[in-house]
This record gives C-alpha cells, structure tokens and sequence, in this order.
DNA sequence: AAAGCGGGTGATTTCTTCATCACCCTTACA
DNA sequence: TGTAAGGGTGATGAAGAAATCACCCGCTTT
C-alpha cells in the first residue's frame, strides 16, 4: 500500500527534524522532502508534489500564510495542512483565505496528527479542537457583524421596539419621532430584511442575534 | 463512573426512537429526555437539564436553530450538538450564529457520534469533516466579501494594475484619469490597508485574496 | 539640469446613505 | 361612522463616501 508523501516546512531544524523521525516511524508515511522557509518551501513543492504538505506559520522570509497564497496562485489542489504554534484569529483566518486544508496545533499528540493527515490526505477538512472552536466564535462574530451591519442604528432601535410588542405611536413616542418617521424606518427595516411584515422581522432578527 | 445525560430533539419519531435505542445501549450515555418540535424541546430541557442536547434543524412549530436562540436566551452554557442532514450554508451559518457547540450529520457513523458527543461533552466544539470544509468555505468567502469591501471598486481597479507591476502613468493612461487622480486612490489604499507603499499594498491585497 | 517616479497635502463635485416627515389606503374594532 | 393600527408611495435636507484633480517635495537616473 502506498505511503501518503509529505513535505516538511518548519524553520525551527530541531522540530522539523524530529517531526520528520517521528513521521518516518509511521509506516503510512514517508517524508520526501523539507524547507526551513517559505521561499524554499515554493522550490521543494513544486519540483518534489507531495500528497500532504505540512506548513508552519511564524517562518522567516516568507510566512505560512504568503507561501500558502503563492503556492495556491499555482496550485489549487495541492493538500496543505497547517502545523502551527500560533492561535490568533488573524493567523487562523488569514491561513483559511488563503486556502488551508486542515489548520492544527503544534501541542496535538502524534496519534491524533497522524489521524489527521490521513484525513486531510483522504480529501477531508480537519482542525484542531481549539480551533473549530474559534472558527466557530470568528464565523459567528463576522456573521453578526454584518447582520447588524445591514440596518443603521436608528433601525435597530426600531426593531428592537417591535420585538417588545411596541405599535408605531409607542415607538415614535420613545424615540421621539413622529409616527411616519417611524413607518419609513419598518419599511426600509422589512425591505433589508427580505420579509413582509414586522412579525416575520422580529423572528428573523432574533435569529440573526440582532436583539 | 456517570454517564452523559442527553435529551434528543428530532420530529421524526422513527428516528428519534431508533437513535434512543442506539444510545442507550452505549454505556456512555443515558438518554434522559426526548421533544419532537422545538416547543416542546424548550420545556424538556429546562426541566430536566440534560449534559448534552442532540438537536435536529427541520422541524415544524420552531425549527432547531430558532429552538437553540430561544435556549441560549436562558442558558448560555448548555451543550448542544446539532444533528441533522441538513448542509446548506444558511441553516449551517445560523446554528453557529445561534451558537451550537457542534453540528453532525445524520450520515455519522454511530462511533463517531458516540465520539462527537463526549467531545462536546468535554467541552470541545465538533463538526463532520463535511461540514468543517464548508465551514471553512463560508470563512474564505466572508473574510475576502469584508476584504473586498475595505475598499471602493476604483481602488481594487487601481490595486489590480499596481499588481501588474504598472506605473501612476501607466494606470492614469488604462484608467482613462490623471495621474493625480490615481495618487490619490493610491494614498487611500495605502491608509485603509494600513501599510506604507504600494509593494507592501500588493502583498497584503494577495494574502486577502483582493487579486 | 531635466526627466521620471513615488509619496504627501489639500480642494471640489457628485453620489449615496441616513434620518426625517407628509399623505393615502385597507382592515379590524368599538 | 370614527378610531386604531399596519403597510405603501413620495419628498427633503444633512452627512459622509467616492471620484475627480492640482500642486509640492524628495530621490534616482539619464
């Protein structure tokens, strides 16, 4: 049965090195090549084409997330799993945009990395536990974000008012607006919203964490 | 050593009653709990509060992911798995925005779901290998949409030919405006990447996919 | 010295969005 | 019949963004 060929990019030669034994005792794989950054990472994927390349983030030169770009300007199906150190955001959506595979932590046992590869190899997505967690609050950070952006301030108050069951003259009321100032903000509330009345708005809105 | 407390949530009786069997023979759990809509689920769960709730998305009265807001209103720590043959974005991107702790396809062996479920238990956030590369699908094209919209249309056309390695004449001369007209797009592509000349820009607009 | 290039400051006009309000129609209820 | 409420069309003014352009300076190359 064939061995699922890797390339190892890491700058630090102590981990590259000793991943590289550890993969080596794996009889599902075999290690066919190494970079110490990403500018020779570029240079050993393309000649070398391996099924799974393993790609730090903090490296010299030429970061995971510019070789993961560079490479994927060539390269759209090469199998790239992230192996990194790093759990910001903006290294976890950056190396996401930028086309990751799979994005897992450097703390992970070897068994679980092995299973990993196998997955990524298999053609699957795969992320440390940590990390679907954070992408999870990114997603759903990013999604409010621009839930909420879709209606101005003065909108959302409205709809809050709605949401607790207020009719146009309380609104323009506690707003102090006039009540057709209020119905001009429903109106435009409802168009954004794509529904047809401000029951369907209420609804909508408190699944889109807009209350 | 206690077993995993859990309520399942699905409208389909046959199926609810076969994935109860299923788990009560698994010495891990103990299902404690079962609703067949939404409504039913909400008083289910705050009677009884369950370790873990499995929660199907398509169900009448209130579908799973309005269910889950209304429950993260009053608890925000109760575990959630979503599991459901649903995988279209929408009610994927609305159960994390509702804030599912994982979300499993109803096509998961009963290993892995037996695996999954003391995962989230744990307290580790989980999703089927499916579902996490169209998790990271709906990051990629929300993170380059935000990207995108950092900047005007003319800018990106003024970024795509500094990419072209083009000169201010060049550009003003493609473009059909001045030259002064292209510095100053320029000077707000510079100011809204924050980065300080136009090599930087071109890299930066690469790794955010603006290209 | 002149030309080419990038970076900087400032100004004007146009367009879009936001917030405001008036008026009309329909339905339901007292 | 009158009132209450929601939904619809249209208008105006202010603020901000987008797109345009002029002019100046420093550095490098010819």
């Amino acid at each position: 049965m064939n061995r699922v060929r890797i390339v190892v990019v890491d700058d630090h030669a102590l981990f590259r090195r000793g991943l590289i034994s550890l993969l080596e005792e794996m009889p599902e794989f075999h290690v066919v090549g190494e970079a110490a950054n990403g500018q020779e990472a570029l240079t050993v994927i393309e000649r070398i084409r391996p099924d799974v390349v393993l790609l730090d983030i903090n490296m010299p030169i030429l970061d995971g997330i510019q070789t993961l770009a560079a490479l994927r300007k060539k390269d759209a199906s090469q199998k790239v799993l992230m192996l990194t150190i790093s759990q910001n955001d903006d290294d976890l959506i950056g190396a996401i945009v930028a086309g990751a595979n799979g994005y897992v932590l450097k703390n992970t046992e070897p068994d679980t990395l092995k299973n990993t590869i196998l997955q990524v190899h298999a053609g699957n997505s795969v992320l440390s536990p940590e990390v679907t967690a954070r992408v999870l609050q990114a997603v759903r950070r990013s999604q409010t974000d621009r839930n909420r952006g879709l209606l101005s301030e003065r909108e959302i108050e409205v709809l809050k008012c709605l949401a607790r069951g207020q009719t146009t003259a309380q609104i323009a009321s506690v707003l102090f607006i006039s009540e057709n100032t209020v119905k001009t903000h429903i109106r435009h509330i409802l168009e954004k919203m794509e529904v047809n009345n401000r029951a369907e708005a209420v609804a909508k809105a408190a699944q889109m964490d807009l209350l």
